[in-house]
DNA sequence: TTCATGTATTCACATAAGCGGATTTCCGGT
DNA sequence: ACCGGAAATCCGCTTATGTGAATACATGAA
């Protein structure tokens, strides 16, 4: 059904999605946007980075198809295009703590030791 | 609980999570080790690719802590460390999916238009 | 120790992305 | 038509990341 050639191509446009996802700053855009649509000035206000860049990213974001933007007069309003990409990113979240969770509890232990 | 600094420190132990999957090839491997260890010789001849290209791409899973590896004999046997960053694989693929899908559907509609 | 095999790393290079400031474009109000 | 605010893009620059060939390292066997 889905030979060797597709394959590669699902995985380089996976891999393209993923790759959306990969920065701290629009991690941060998808979560507050899963708070619901946001425009421009207010995610730059929320973040507190200048504007060129928070734009940049959004449009990283819209070309891998994981925000939708519409114009409201001089504005312009993102949202999220699947919610079931914070899904994943709270997976993926999970692990992290996980992680982090049970390195602080090798560190209590190695402390508590003396 | 959580102040800014510790949530910007978070988004980017996430963002580094994510950019290790962020790359076609090194989400095929995580799907290969998805069926169970494999050692890299194994992984070569699965993907195809030059040894010193999947050597390289473990190091990145295992710096980012996605998978784990242990000596056996001259072998070295990778497993993943989480089967909950497949699952995340996993929600991330069907929304490309249905993606996919939709702008096929829109392409049969124009055909059929005629 | 020497050799063969499996794996990791180095190398030189190419390309992709990120950054902030400046500029441009788009829009509604006047 | 012009102005001001909102958003996008351009600019020069820096850093990160990918590539395959070659080389180095590790291990078990002879």
């Amino acid at each position: 059904m889905l030979n060797e050639r597709m394959r590669e191509e699902i995985n380089l446009l996976h891999a393209r999605m993923c790759s959306g996802i990969a920065d701290p700053v629009r991690i941060a855009l998808l979560y507050e946007l899963s708070q619901g649509p946001k425009n421009v000035s207010a995610l730059v206000a929320d973040l507190g980075l200048p504007q060129s860049s928070i734009s940049r990213h959004l449009r990283v974001l819209r070309d891998r198809h994981l925000v939708r933007w519409r114009r409201e007069g001089a504005m312009v309003y993102y949202e999220l295009t699947d919610e079931r990409v914070i899904e994943a990113l709270d997976v993926l979240r999970d692990v992290l703590y996980g992680r982090l969770e049970r390195r602080a509890n090798l560190v209590q232990a190695a402390r508590t030791k003396h």
